[in-house]
DNA sequence: AAAAAAATTAAACAAATGTTTGATTGACTT
DNA sequence: AAGTCAATCAAACATTTGTTTAATTTTTTT
């Protein structure tokens, strides 16, 4: 790829993760990366297709992270989901304005083609999340759950609280220190921690009561 | 308040759940409504105006419900919360239109006045069902959690299953005779009982294990 | 160096946006 | 019946939008 087309891109994430896709006009792109508007059409043929290409650039890496993870032999699948829970909540707070986009195209489902693209990344990420839900039921480490369910509370809470300002700073009371939610480490560390705690409880077997008579 | 002025609410309330705040246009919404463009702004000031009207208008009444749930001293906390649950589910499954729009709205956070509008709901909410998670802690029904995330945890989920087709019909795959995943009562079902499972298992105290010697 | 292809540009295009204007109609009061 | 005020309207306004055109420059190939 030709070094102006990925100048392209990267400007364009940031754009788009600011002021959204509607929000972000050509013109504003093109004055930001410093190229004539005609060009993103002519690199990229539309908005739309720019905004596709960048989705689909981005799919690929972090497929294979969690690819490599859930076949990691040495591994038990509660460690798994463990390590799986610090990475989303990393990568999520971390591109936060992205994901927020993604997000919202994925809700109003205008842009059949830019849905497709995006529901194919979460498809992919939640079967392999799946998959490591049924190696632990399968091999006795877990209770028996809704597989689907139990992804979208991970994902769901960790959407809920890290996409919008507003009610982030209404679960975590704004701190002396730190203005901004999204730089406190002690958030970050405290949705960890209470994920992980949910998760535990909540999947692994409990030791066994032993019954009296 | 007038007819016509209540007429052009729901007609907003329709237009703005389907395509979104900027998705619908002011002659959209007066062709829609039967009246002169000119008319919206005359009652209501401007489109930002309107939706603030309409966000308002809203927010009393799901409080009123959530307030009276709260302080009903026959239940108990976790009787409360799995109330909670099938009621939160139920809205947010039969406005779901309606709830993306806000979630959006919340996300994206440009118009300020009207996030404010949002931020307060969700504020109201949040903290009547914080009250009932305390209130559990503190006569000894539930384990002490992390109230805040505890309530993130059903709302995000709810959101992230039924705020898109796509990620619905990535959990529960279409099942012939239902086309549409959100008017499957068994999903509705599912989630509910997802919900309320994991909430026991996390929220109530396991029965102490008899120690041995 | 000539020819062909690719890259770049300013300008125009056509459509859509939210808002405002200024005139007209209707209803109610004096 | 005259006057007052709110309601209603068609039209214009001023921006902004994504895209396309047609001309020009730059680069590559022959």
């Amino acid at each position: 790829m030709s070094d102006k087309k990925s100048h392209i891109i990267n400007v364009a994430i940031e754009l788009f993760s600011k002021n959204g896709f509607e929000g972000t006009s050509m013109r504003d792109l093109a004055s930001a990366a410093g190229v004539n508007i005609a060009m993103i059409n002519y690199y990229f043929g539309s908005k739309e297709k720019l905004f596709e290409a960048i989705v689909e650039g981005r799919s690929e890496k972090a497929r294979k992270e969690l690819e490599e993870l859930a076949q990691d032999p040495s591994m038990t699948a509660i460690q798994k989901m463990d390590r799986i829970i610090e990475m989303q909540v990393a990568k999520v707070l971390e591109k936060r304005h992205f994901h927020k986009v993604l997000q919202n195209e994925v809700m109003l489902n205008k842009r059949p083609e830019l849905n497709l693209a995006i529901g194919n990344i979460f498809k992919k990420n939640g079967a392999i999340l799946r998959s490591i839900l049924e190696e632990g039921v399968r091999n006795g480490e877990f209770n028996k759950v809704d597989d689907g369910l139990v992804v979208s509370t991970i994902m769901g809470t960790i959407n809920h609280v890290f996409l919008s300002r507003t009610i982030c700073n209404l679960i975590f009371e704004p701190t002396a220190g730190y203005q901004d939610p999204f730089v406190n480490p002690k958030i970050k560390k405290r949705v960890i921690e209470h994920l992980k705690d949910l998760i535990h409880v909540y999947l692994l077997k409990k030791p066994v009561v032993p019954k009296e008579g």
